[in-house]
DNA sequence: TTCTCTAAAATTTTT
DNA sequence: TTTTAGAGAA
């Protein structure tokens, strides 16, 4: 096989071939990868070595061999942004095809599945996506409802929980420890969290893979369909999948067995949310016939930061067995600076970005910043402020998560689904509206104990006596006393036009009429007024109708809003330093790379200390960090940091001493 | 009972 | 430093 391959490879490099000219650019590792394209096949593709190449440049050759119709060649990746970009560089080289390979994230997929066949387990077809923020409130809610202590049930511990039991596809039915009074009450909540959702008419995150192999399970005719139309599937970043991703990529794939899977080891860095390095290093196992090839050459960094990166990575232990080799020689060796605080590090690294952008030819937009946690960004902005550098933060506060953005889309939301008690508080209550806590809290009971939604308690006139609220016969209202509720009045009336409307208007319309009509307009231009950061929010508005613009009915805007894509959301081109996350800043490259923060107790994370299998996962984050660089690395730390709890002093990161600067340059 | 103002509380990484 | 909680005013 590997021969008939490497023939194959000979055939085009000698021009035999002329028929898929594409093809020339690429090395014999990554041919050899996108030429095998029938079968299981394992592509381990170190960093900077051209994966996303050859994922497009297989979708290609499978199309233009007439392998497939490009609309039945699934690529899944992990974020929005990653499939984005491979579905506009794909388009590119595809200019008059009649359909594009589907390239979607395994949330907006199973999204897209559970849409058209959620009925058929149970939900209606209008369900919502929660968002974490959202999802933590219920479980707050379900904490408090079984009069547990918050202190010891906390939001994020029980969210670990829940999390892992549905990335593991056991259902809180299923849920069999209770080993423990504490696991029992964990279990309870995970329970009750998920009635909690069925109420609701919605799903978690987890819930979306969760309930597509429920689906796919229950409904063999289901998972058949999806099996038979999609003959080629690619996953990037398979090192990241969890067991239930693992699971339904299998099934999608059962029938065709097309199924190339890209990944690099070296570069899990989600074992936190569940990502099974042992999906990739066993893929093998799960297919007998499965080829196998290795993307050894890094295009990116040069040898000096390679070295230092392969010095960190080699001492984990566990890890496939691969050599990565510059294509780049020399370069200049790791700068490694310790300073006095957080202060000096930042002045520093804002000075010395200047200097590189004056005298050494690079620009603002070449350069990054990365740290371990998020609270480290903050001391990076004022020392770039101070010396005048423009930045912006990657990845940093999610667009839809904004405040003003989930008050407008909340009215539109519980409109949609009136099962939506969340959305129905958010929106009743982000306006004046004249409804508390107690008011909302009297209307869900009036709608529980009718057992009907809010909405339809309403248009029954049930609501009747809460703030004077009264139907006429016309199934319109009208207020016993105007002065006092007629707000409330306008509010459910705002629902009721935007139900009507739901179906026929276009999204922006929608998004408008709410944002004028339910008063948050004239509320946010009042906040501007007084203070001026309140300015964006208005633009933030702006921006969200202008993407609204951009999808056909209301229905898939809001999943596109869930599923946080940013597409539509105009990201300005402009020539500013780049501030992120190590995680963030995975499938990113700069010419120049700052890592900051670089101590004990942040890098790796006190969390991680005295856990070897963190402490890997952390020198792999390490790994992911450096290779980020082409041609400059810097790892600065500071004695001491200023953190929540006053001065605090750390060592240099243990990561740092690995590098061996002797042997690196 | 709701709204607004002030004080404290919180930060690992995320679809 | 941004978000939540509590207290007082309307």
């Amino acid at each position: 096989m590997e021969n008939l391959i490497l023939q194959q490879i000979e055939k085009y490099k000698a021009g035999i071939n002329r028929k898929y000219p594409y093809l020339n650019g690429l090395n014999n590792e990554q041919l050899s990868a996108v030429l095998q394209t029938e079968g299981p096949i394992l592509v381990f593709a170190g960093a900077g070595s051209g994966k996303t190449r050859v994922i497009i440049y297989r979708a290609l050759y499978l199309i233009k061999k007439g392998l497939a119709e490009p609309n039945r060649i699934l690529g899944v990746t992990f974020t929005n942004k990653a499939a984005g970009e491979m579905r506009e560089r794909i388009k590119k080289t595809l200019d008059n095809q009649s359909s594009l390979p589907e390239f979607s994230t395994f949330h907006s997929f199973c999204l897209k599945v559970l849409r058209l066949h959620a009925h058929l387990i149970g939900y209606k077809e209008s369900f919502i996506v929660l968002d974490e923020d959202d999802s933590g409130k219920l479980i707050k809610a379900a904490v408090s409802e079984l009069n547990l202590d918050e202190k010891v049930y906390t939001i994020s511990k029980v969210k670990a929980f829940i999390s892992k039991h549905k990335s593991e596809y056991i259902n809180s039915e299923e849920t069999t420890d209770e080993s423990s009074p504490l696991k029992k009450n964990f279990t309870n909540i995970y329970r009750n969290y998920n009635e909690k959702l069925k109420e609701l008419n919605a799903m978690d995150f987890d819930d979306l893979i969760f309930n597509s192999v429920l689906l796919f399970e229950e409904k063999p005719f289901v998972l058949s369909f999806y099996q038979d139309f999609y003959k080629y599937i690619m996953v990037d970043e398979f090192q990241d999948t969890n067991y239930i991703q693992d699971k339904f990529i299998k099934m999608l794939a059962g029938k065709h067995k097309n199924l190339c899977v890209v990944g690099d080891d070296d570069q899990s860095i989600y074992g936190f949310r569940g990502a099974l390095v042992d999906n990739i290093l066993k893929f093998k196992n799960s297919f007998k016939d499965c080829k196998e090839v290795h993307l050894g050459k890094n295009y990116r960094s040069n040898e000096s930061i390679l070295n230092a990166a392969s010095n960190v990575i080699r001492i984990n232990k566990k890890r496939a067995a691969k050599d990565i080799a510059p294509v780049k020689k020399g370069g200049k060796p790791v700068k490694v600076y310790r300073f006095e605080n957080e202060e000096s590090e930042s002045g520093y690294i804002a000075r010395e970005i200047n200097l590189l952008v004056r005298h050494a030819g690079y620009s603002y937009k070449d350069i990054a910043v990365l740290y371990r946690i998020n609270a480290l960004s903050r001391g990076i902005e004022a020392g770039l402020i101070n010396n005048g550098i423009d930045y912006q933060i990657y990845g940093g506060l999610k667009f839809y998560q904004r405040k003003e953005i989930k008050d407008v889309l909340s009215f539109i939301r519980f409109a949609v689904n009136p099962q939506d008690f969340l959305s129905f508080k958010r929106s009743v209550q982000c306006v004046p509206t004249g409804a508390g806590e107690t008011t909302v809290e009297k209307i869900k009971r009036i709608a529980d104990e009718n057992n009907i939604h809010i909405f339809t308690a309403f248009q029954k006139g049930l609501l009747a006596g809460i703030k004077g609220l009264k139907l006429k016969e016309s199934g319109l209202f009208e207020t016993e006393r105007m002065a006092d509720k007629s707000k409330l009045l306008d509010y459910f009336e705002l629902i009721l036009k935007i139900k009507e409307t739901a179906g026929a208007a276009k999204a922006d319309e929608i998004i408008k009429t709410v944002f004028e009509e339910s008063g948050y307009e004239s509320l946010l231009k009042e906040k501007a007024e007084k203070d001026v950061l309140q300015n964006n929010r208005l633009d933030n508005i702006e921006a969200l109708i202008k993407a609204a613009s951009n999808y056909p009915n209301i229905q898939e805007f809001l999943d596109a809003s869930a599923m946080d894509t940013e597409i539509g959301i105009d990201k300005e081109e402009t020539n500013k330093v780049t501030l992120a996350t190590i995680h963030a800043a995975k499938g990113l490259e700069f010419s120049v790379v700052f890592m900051v923060g670089m101590e004990e107790n942040i890098f790796p994370h006190a969390k991680s200390l005295g856990d070897e299998l963190a402490i890997e996962e952390e020198r792999r984050l390490c790994y992911v960090g450096i290779t980020r660089a082409k041609d400059l690395l810097y790892m600065t730390c500071a004695e001491t940091r200023k953190t929540d709890k006053g001065n605090k002093e750390n060592n240099m990161s243990r990561f740092i001493k690995e590098i061996d600067l002797r042997n690196n340059n």
